[in-house]
DNA sequence: TTGCCCATGTAATTTGTTACATGATTTA
DNA sequence: TAAATCATGTAACAAATTACATGGGCAA
């Protein structure tokens, strides 16, 4: 353990600040119900560490003194870790989120526009199922949404992670447009091909244009 | 160099076939001009590797025999390495487009965001402005993303990068929207906890309620 | 009694970034 | 002639995942 293993209280990496945001709010939790409520919520407008991860982050978060656990004693059968944020991890945490140069523009890794983009290699119809895929997919993202939005009661310390499922609902509710929309352009490239083969046939063939 | 150092040919990572992809249409190109599309076309829809990994993918693609390189003779003064993808290759990324069970969900890092979800720890007036700073980012953005719809002419061969230009013209567009919902959001959000904390201080000191 | 959920952690590996080194060509 | 851009690459490091190991509690 030499000092270059000290983390240094900067620049953590935006998981770090993530999973000690997760401890900002009213509670202790082990590192596997910060895992599930993660998994809930938080993925749905940022993302989900692994496990394994968000045990090694609160570790850091420990050292760095942001964050504090307990050991369950004797009392309870099973030896949980519960963690909580420390004072001085809230005002860190609160420094970070104040400081608008950290915040880059949202990444966005869309799987489905990387193949529409690869489109000249597959079938149009394997295109539009993938497309209706997505859709399905997403109908059934925005019900979890709504199902995590009833969870988060009317209360004013959740008033913030409310308005975030909110976003997202509404996030939700435009990549359907996004994905009915591609999928009527799929259908105006599809008649434009044809067109443009049906002319090149015929100019080939010489043959007369069809009516209609 | 051991057996075990040998790539697989199956299940690379999407970073892989994106670098594939960009060799997928007419053309060789350096990984330097590789790194310049995605910067100004990818990236709006998936994302832009770092120009040293943009390489790297670019050597394991040709020791998996999907790619060629070769460098450029002295008829040209500069020694340049011009990439073109090879039958193998096309047929590998033909394949894993078709993969329906590869293309996850999209996902989405949202800074912003993280940020509105930790709103308790900050000022209103802090959160409104970040909000509207990414407003205007995005207009920016937007901007950038018909830029690259100019540059893709209407040539049958860029029909699919102009299908997700314009869908990604659209989720900017979008993004536009929920920003400003998010805004309004905020806004209400700030006027409830107004009101809170009024009743509360009229109960407190024991006040009439005021009408309307 | 089998299997699932809870719960924590380690180890190996992969993925990806930043910093650095180098040098030619073009543009102001 | 200085600065920016073109162009390729290496090395060090950081971030993050998967696989593995372990074991208690609980329900079918």
């Amino acid at each position: 353990m030499t000092s270059s293993h000290i983390a240094k209280k900067q620049d953590l990496p935006p998981t770090a600040w993530a999973v000690l945001g997760l401890l900002s709010f009213p509670g202790e939790r082990t590192g596997y119900e910060l895992k599930k409520w993660a998994d809930s919520s938080l993925r749905f407008f940022y993302w989900s560490p692994a496990i394994s991860q968000i045990y090694a982050e609160l570790r850091r978060l420990e050292e760095l003194g942001y964050a504090a656990s307990a050991r369950s004693g004797p009392e309870e059968a099973r030896a949980k870790r519960r963690y909580a944020i420390t004072e001085a991890g809230r005002e860190a945490l609160a420094r970070w989120a104040a400081d608008t140069a950290e915040a880059g523009p949202p990444v966005l890794k869309h799987g489905l526009l990387l193949r529409i983009w690869l489109g000249h290699l597959s079938e149009p119809e394997l295109l539009r199922g993938m497309v209706t895929a997505h859709l399905e997919r997403t109908r059934a993202e925005l019900a979890a949404v709504r199902e995590a939005m009833g969870h988060a009661a009317d209360v004013p310390e959740w008033a913030f992670p409310a308005l975030a499922l909110r976003w997202s609902e509404r996030q939700h509710l435009a990549e359907l447009e996004l994905g009915e929309a591609l999928l009527e352009d799929l259908a105006e490239a599809g008649r434009r091909a044809a067109d443009r083969s049906a002319r090149a046939g015929r100019q080939a063939a010489g043959d007369a244009p069809t009516p209609g």
